[in-house]
RNA sequence: GGAGGGAUGGCCGAGUGGACGAUGGCGACGGUCUUGAAAACCGUUGUGGCCGCAAGGUCACCGAGGGUUCGAAUCCCUCUCCCUCCGCCA
């Protein structure tokens, strides 16, 4: 959610922000009116109120029976105006929320302009592809032929876009996420948190999932409960509705969870592989900061997700992403991009993002900057650190051997149970 | 799943229609006293909206949302969460 204060006093700049999104400045203007019809009628509402506030306090009080009388017809004439306006104020107010809920982020003033994608920057590569004497295989074709990877089963159980990891397969995925979360606890600083991979309506909203991405999210209807589509979501609201000691900021957490999406809006793109299924794993890192440390963690933050790429040895590019790019709930985004050898693409692995008082004011989570000042709200920052199928085509495809096996990078070994090349019978 | 009991300020806890934004206690903060500390005493101690340059005024909030009433923490309805007992169960 963006400031009403701000789009009050400057909504040329709220304007402008919305047009570098490729997104309507107009919101703005019916914004605006709603705001000054909100503050009319509360006005009028509360003058009344105030009234029908102190004569009955007099009522309570009057001996006098024909007074009280008069008083009472009074003030119930006055109760019934007083019902009709707050009928008409909650109707703007709920327009107001609406409207106010559907804006996305400003974009950070670092943040460059482009239209879409193919304007985000590259700000960083690392690494050289290794160089292979055959032709490499895509991960679709690989992983069956070692059987740690099945497709026609995971169709058979749930249908397209999911799939079965089998054996060494299965095995290599929990190293990974094993892996990641060691490294992120200790080494990185961060807390390891286990939340609940479905959470009620609220909490979509307190992130920022809804209303936009309804049409993406899993929902058990009976109960209400939505299957989170990332650990972002638990972890935006655990703090909801708290103000915060400002000692015990920034905050940072680490969760592992599975991650659950239609993908509607992706139909028919990547249905080869695992690069888009319904249901993945993923190692997010959270943190809640100072507003004025947010760009400082959020260096720091990719800085971290970086770190697990270099030591799996992966060739890497850190993109930015542009204005037009941007996620709804992001001020400033980058992403890490993994080379995969087999399919021959570049593939996201990582988006780290700062939303600053975006989700902290949808899920009010606030801090007391000093004792005794005002809370304020707090800035939120997420990234994946890493999103584990897209992790697994890379190691996949760049350990492949001629021979058709996988050689299992050194950093996961202790986690492998003494597997160093997946082959055929490391399957079972 | 069945039966019952709850939810009040940072915490404990009183309050069943009118002077209650809420008695009291604890904690925290400030002060008096003291060489210093403790004790004792005095005072302060929630969040948000709106109007205002400000001082200040006003409205809302007693788990959430509706309703009754001139007036609701208090009465009614719905929901959520917690506790106890029984059943079931990884």
């Amino acid at each position: 959610m963006i400031d009403i204060g701000l789009i009050r006093e400057q909504p040329e700049v709220v304007k402008a922000g919305l047009v570098n999104r490729n997104d309507d400045p107009v919101r703005v203007d019916s914004i605006l009116e709603l705001d000054v019809q909100r503050r009319e009628l509360l006005q009028q509402v509360e003058v009344l109120r105030a009234d029908r506030n102190s004569v009955s306090k007099q009522i309570g009080r009057l001996k006098d029976q024909k007074k009280r009388e008069r008083l009472i017809a009074e003030m119930r004439q006055v109760g019934d105006r007083i019902g009709e306006l707050e009928i008409q104020l909650r109707q703007v107010e709920s327009s107001l929320d609406a409207e106010m809920l559907a804006l996305p982020a400003l974009p950070h003033l670092s943040v460059p302009i482009g239209p879409d994608e193919t304007h985000n920057p590259v700000l960083r590569e690392w690494g050289e592809p290794r160089p292979l004497d055959f032709e490499p295989t895509p991960h679709w074709d690989l992983g069956p032929e070692l059987s740690i990877l099945d497709f026609e089963r995971g169709t058979k159980l749930s249908g397209s876009r999911f799939y079965i990891l089998r054996g060494a397969g299965a095995r290599l995925q929990r190293a990974l996420i094993a892996w990641m979360l060691d490294v992120h606890t200790r080494e990185h600083g961060y807390t390891e948190i286990y939340p609940p991979f479905v959470v009620r309506e609220e909490c979509m909203w307190g992130a920022g999932e809804l209303p936009k991405f309804a049409d993406n999210i899993y929902r058990d209807v009976e109960d209400d409960l939505w299957l989170v589509p990332t650990a972002e979501v638990p972890l935006t609201n655990l703090h909801r509705d708290e103000i915060l000691d400002d000692e015990c900021l920034p905050i940072k957490y680490v969760a592992y969870t599975a991650c659950f999406r239609r993908e509607k809006m992706s139909a028919g793109r990547d249905v080869r592989g695992i690069k888009r299924g319904h249901q993945f794993d993923k190692v997010e890192m959270y943190k809640l900061t100072r507003p004025k440390a947010s760009y400082d963690e959020l260096e720091g933050m990719l800085e971290d997700a970086l770190d697990i790429c270099r030591r799996l040895d992966i060739p890497l590019r850190v993109k930015e992403l542009c204005t037009g790019d941007l996620g709804f709930h992001s001020a400033k985004t980058y992403d890490i991009e993994m080379w995969a050898a087999g399919c021959g693409e570049w593939l996201e692995v990582s988006s780290v993002s700062n939303c600053e008082t975006f989700q902290a004011r949808r899920a009010n989570i606030r801090y007391r900057p000093e004792p005794g000042a005002k809370p304020s709200f707090v800035h939120t920052l997420n990234g994946s650190g890493l999103a584990l199928p897209r992790v697994m085509i890379a190691v996949l495809e760049n350990y492949q051997r001629a021979d058709g096996c996988v050689v299992v990078p050194d950093v996961l070994r202790p986690w492998m149970g003494g597997i160093e090349v997946i082959d055929g019978r490391a399957a079972r």
